[in-house]
DNA sequence: GAGAAAAGAATGTTCTAACAAATGACATTC
DNA sequence: GAATGTCATTTGTTAGAACATTCTTTTCTC
């Protein structure tokens, strides 16, 4: 049974049972402790660090919320096995092509302020007559044409510049501005590409086009973003992690 | 200040958390509790229904976890805007077709045990000469064919029949086998189809192909099945909802 | 020796009890 | 009238305790 070192600061604004989660996190996935080792017991945990059992429990729970540890009753609590470790997390594209180590680029294809489209206003929650901002992006990659990428803002964002949008992502910019994106529905689907998207991403005859809409919402449920994508079907994937229970 | 009524069952075995939440999750579901209103105070709701406020805690911390409600220290608790319900499960495309209202039916193209495919193990973490049940299925949905499923399925369900699997979801046989799928990564993509696959699902040319392969594990790590499917576009598309956080 | 019963260990549920921190409303002061 | 301060309300954090449930291990019995 390993101990693993924590330390608790009661002086810091930060609640006791996160100090613990973020150590004992660590401590998992840094590989100190290694997919089916035993886990220290709540009482042990709760002795050792002079803590009490809810605190450490709410910690514990928390690492097997996010999938870090499995609990069995009479038995004991083990490190689960890695791959049921990761989870999704609400990317862009940018963010993705620049994990894989090239350089995103991207060229402004439209940038219209104060565009009416029923369709996305409704799928934001906004009335359909709301002036949306409306950009179209071709983003490549390296210098692959990857994705055409159209989004409709929602008016408290208007203050967007072309530029900004040119320089980065999307979400960085709209972040920058107190979007706080916490929930994403999207629809991952396919179909056959237009003329101007078969251009556009130097579709060969024939070549099938990835597609997905977004929509993005803030912690509160206002809209942040909707999006409709196309993707090159032989650059890109979408990697989903489901959980059940 | 709606006053929900609940009530509590101290006899029974199913927590008292988990019956508070149940009928407060299904007071917002159905429409009695309508985003916007604000919710009970946890005193209140304590008071009223005689429980402890760690108890109802759980309960309104559960409903919050799934985007139900929103809690806002000094103010209080409101339920949370429409869009941002729902969560990502983990479901089959027989329980997809079912829930739309049409019927499924199955083709089993191709039925082998023992077979080894080096690859399938592998994404299942298993010896990469481990032998496999191979299934090969075609799904229609009413009369028309929706998708072409290849699953390779570990040895410790080696005794699935042919008629099980025509039956209905292979989910549900393997649940029946003491299988209880807490994870699945997925990846989504879309590619043009094979000859075979465009005849299977009467695929015109240009048609694209949106597929999916899946590797699913139980709460343990242990693996469940290895899946490549096809869709035909028209037919299917996938919902992802991405959390932050 | 095999099976049943008991003991032990671990997590699961529930309660009572304080105190802390954030917020909004109201009152006060300048 | 505007800024400031106070207070009640509400959620957030932590503690300590008791008992229930489940699974493993050991012991006892036949």
């Amino acid at each position: 049974m390993l101990q693993i070192p924590v330390t608790i600061d009661r002086s810091s604004p930060v609640p006791l049972y996160h100090q613990l989660y973020e150590q004992l996190s660590a401590a998992i996935e840094t590989g100190r402790l290694k997919p089916g080792d035993a886990f220290e017991n709540e009482l042990a945990l709760a002795d050792r660090l002079q803590l009490s059992r809810p605190t450490v429990r709410r910690a514990i729970a928390e690492l097997v919320s996010r999938g870090l540890l499995v609990r069995r009753r009479g038995v004991g609590t083990t490190v689960a096995s890695q791959v049921i470790h990761r989870r999704d997390e609400l990317t862009s594209l940018f963010d993705d092509i620049s994990r894989r180590g090239q350089k995103p680029t991207t060229e402004v294809l439209d940038f219209v302020p104060d565009l009416e489209n029923p369709v996305a206003a409704e799928a934001l929650g906004l009335p359909a007559d709301t002036p949306l901002l409306f950009i179209e992006r071709l983003r490549l990659a390296g210098d692959v044409p990857t994705a055409v990428m159209q989004n409709w803002i929602p008016p408290r964002f208007a203050d967007l510049t072309e530029s900004e949008v040119a320089k980065g992502s999307l979400y960085a910019a709209l972040r920058a501005r107190g979007a706080r994106p916490a929930v994403a529905h999207q629809t991952i689907g396919a179909r056959r590409p237009s003329a101007k998207e078969r251009r556009l991403l130097a579709l060969a005859a024939g070549d099938p086009l990835l597609t997905m809409s977004r929509r993005a919402y803030d912690g509160d449920g206002s809209a942040v973003e909707f999006g409709d994508h196309c993707y090159r079907y032989d650059q890109y994937t979408f990697d989903v992690t489901v959980h059940e229970s």
